[in-house]
DNA sequence: CCTCTTTCGTTACAAATGTTAAGACGCACA
DNA sequence: TGTGCGTCTTAACATTTGTAACGAAAGAGG
C-alpha cells in the first residue's frame, strides 16, 4: 500500500518548512522562496495554506494576568470558573467566528490525549468543532448531547473531519412524548447517553430569543411555537431547552418531545463551557449564568459589560 | 494587597489585543492602531513584544503525516517513539537556537497541567527550558537529572522563570568518589532522585568531543581530561558520562566524581527527549541511539541526514 | 520651578508583503 | 500530435509593515 499522493505529500512539506522559516525563524518571504526553491508568490500562497489548514497556529497565553476587569468581575459574581472575552468585531457573522475561534483555542489546549468533548447543538457549536478538528493532531473523541445528528457532520469546506464522533442516532425533535420515550430507551441511544457524564468536559451555544434563532432557521420550531414561548418568558435556550429569566425550564410539550440532555443532567457536568456573544444574547446568557448550568464562559467585551451592567 | 503596576497591566492588555486583531482577526497594524487608540509604530512594538514575551506562539501541527523521509527512516532505524527535525538555519548558534525552539514547541505539547520534566544539563537544555518557560501558561515542575545547580537557573535577559525548580543540590562534579557517595546519600539529594523516575518526559542534550563542549568551555573538565577521553574511545556524552561509538560508558575515575543520573537509570525512564544538531554531533547521537537512551530526537534535517548515511 | 530622562506620537522613507495579469510549462486526453 | 486545463513563474504594482529621526508631553530628581 502506497503512502498517498507524492504530489501533495510534497506541498505538504514544502508548506511546513515555509511556515517554519517564516514564523519560528522571522525569515523573509523571499528569502524562504530562495531555500524552497519556488517564487515567492507560491511561499505567500503555501503560508496562506498553512494558516487555512492549521498547519500553523497562533495561540494567545492565557495565564493569571491576562483577565480584564470584566472578566474578573463576571467569574466572581456568578461563581464561574474562568472567562474569556475577544475583543469587539466589526460584524455580528465575524464576533461569532472569533468566540468560536476563542472557544476553540480555549479547549484545544486543555484538552488531552483520549479526553471526550460533550458537543451541544447550534450554529456556534458548530463553528467550534470546526475550528476544533482543524486544529487537532490527534482525532478528537465528541460526544452529542443532544439529536439532530446532521448537524454534526463535516461541513462543506472543510477537509478531513478529525474526530471520532458518538452520536445521538436520532433527530432532535421527535413528533411525540411517547416515541421520544421510546427512542430514549434504544440500545444505540442509551449507549451515548452513559457516555456523557464521563467527557471531561463540554461545550454548547446559549440561543436567544431573536428571529436569527439556529433552532428557529432549522425548521425545527415555527414561528407560533416561538410566540408561544417568549409570552410565557422564554430569554433562550440551552440544548433547546427554553428558559426563563431565571434559568428555570419552561415546560412545554415540545420540551417533552426533544432527544435533548436535560437541563438537570447537564447542570451535572463538569466543565460546561457556554459559547455565545452580541448584545441579542444578554438576556439569555444571563439565564445560563444564574441557572448555574455554565462553569466557563467564552464571550466577548462588549457582551461581558452588558451582562454585569444588566445583572 | 493591590494588583499590581497598572500601567504595566494596561501594557499588557494592549499587547494581547493588538495580537488578537493582528493573529487572529487579520486586521492590518493601522486599523488596530484606530482600535487601540495608539499610534501605528506602537502596534509594531506592542506585537513584537507579545512575540518576544511569548504572548502570542505560533505552533507547527505536529501530526502523522508531517514527517519528512528522513525522519521516518530514523524512526525505524533506530526503533524511536519519534523524531522532529528542524530545517537548516544559517549559523550554527542559529541553528541551537532553533532546535531548542522546536523541542520546547514539542514538549509544551505532549506536558500537561501537574506534569514533571526531568532537565539534563548542557547549553541546548538551558535553552530548551527558557523558551518552555516563556511558553508556558502554568509553572512547570522541573526536575534536575544531574547536580550543578546554577546551570539552571534563569539567565539574565529572561524573565519570570515560570517553574517548580527541584535540583540536586550538589556540584555536577565533586573533588573525591567518597564526597560523592556521601552526597549522594544525603537524603535532599535522595529526595530528588526519587522524583526521577516518576515524571513523564525528559530532556537532555548530547554533547560532542568538540572544544565547544559545554562541560568544558564551563571549566568541570580540562582539556588534558579530554584528550585523555578521545584516547580511549570516547564520541560524546550525556548527562556528562561519556561514551564510546556504541554507546557504552567510557569508566574513568571522573565517571565516579559525578553527581549525575546512571546511564543505566536514563535508560530506564520513558520519553527521553534528546536535543542536539550540527554534523560534529553527528558521532555522539549515533552513540546516544546505539546506546538505546534516546526515545525522542530533535535534531536538524542535515544531521538527520548525516546519522543515516553514517549508520 | 527647572532640567533631565524617558516615552510616545508624528512623519517620511525603506523594506517586505500581497495582488494581479501575462505567459511558460507539464500533463491528461482525444 | 495537438488542445485544453491547471499550476507555476515572472514582473509590475499597490498595500502593509518596519525603521529612523525629531519633537512634544509626562514624570523624576534636584
Amino acid at each position: 500500500m502506497g503512502t498517498g499522493d507524492a504530489k501533495l505529500d510534497y506541498e505538504n512539506i514544502l508548506m511546513i518548512r515555509a511556515a517554519w522559516y517564516y514564523y519560528m525563524e522571522n525569515y523573509t518571504q523571499q528569502r524562504i522562496s530562495e531555500l524552497l526553491g519556488v517564487s515567492r508568490a507560491r511561499v505567500i500562497g503555501l503560508l496562506e495554506k498553512a494558516r487555512q489548514t492549521g498547519v500553523i497556529q497562533f495561540r494567545i497565553r492565557q495565564d493569571g494576568n491576562r483577565y480584564i476587569k470584566a472578566e474578573q468581575d463576571l467569574i466572581s459574581r456568578f461563581g464561574l470558573k474562568d472567562v474569556f472575552t475577544v475583543p469587539k468585531a466589526d460584524s455580528l457573522a465575524n464576533l461569532n467566528e472569533s468566540i468560536a475561534q476563542a472557544a476553540a483555542m480555549y479547549i484545544i489546549r486543555r484538552l488531552k490525549g483520549g479526553d471526550f468533548l460533550n458537543v451541544g447543538y447550534g450554529d456556534t457549536t458548530s463553528r467550534v468543532l470546526n475550528h476544533l478538528a482543524m486544529a487537532a493532531e490527534e482525532p478528537l473523541n465528541m460526544v452529542s448531547l443532544t439529536g439532530g445528528v446532521n448537524y454534526y457532520l463535516p461541513n462543506t469546506s472543510s477537509n478531513v473531519f478529525n474526530a471520532r464522533l458518538y452520536l445521538i442516532p436520532s433527530p432532535l425533535l421527535l413528533s411525540s412524548q411517547k416515541l421520544r420515550d421510546s427512542m430514549r430507551q434504544e440500545p444505540v441511544v442509551e449507549e451515548v447517553y452513559r457516555m456523557i457524564p464521563l467527557s471531561r468536559m463540554s461545550v454548547i451555544g446559549i440561543g436567544s430569543m431573536s428571529r436569527e434563532a439556529t433552532i428557529l432557521k432549522n425548521g425545527v420550531l415555527n414561528e407560533n411555537d416561538f410566540t408561544i414561548l417568549k409570552l410565557q418568558g422564554a430569554v433562550g435556550d440551552l440544548l433547546s431547552h427554553f428558559v426563563d429569566r431565571e434559568g428555570k425550564l419552561i415546560s412545554v410539550e415540545q420540551d417533552r418531545q426533544l432527544m435533548s440532555t436535560s437541563l438537570e443532567d447537564l447542570r451535572m457536568l463538569e466543565n460546561v463551557i457556554g459559547v455565545a456573544g452580541g448584545l441579542s444574547k444578554v438576556d439569555a446568557i444571563l439565564a445560563a449564568l444564574r441557572g448555574g448550568y455554565v462553569d466557563i464562559l467564552i464571550t466577548d467585551e462588549e457582551t461581558a459589560q452588558a451582562l454585569l451592567e444588566q445583572s
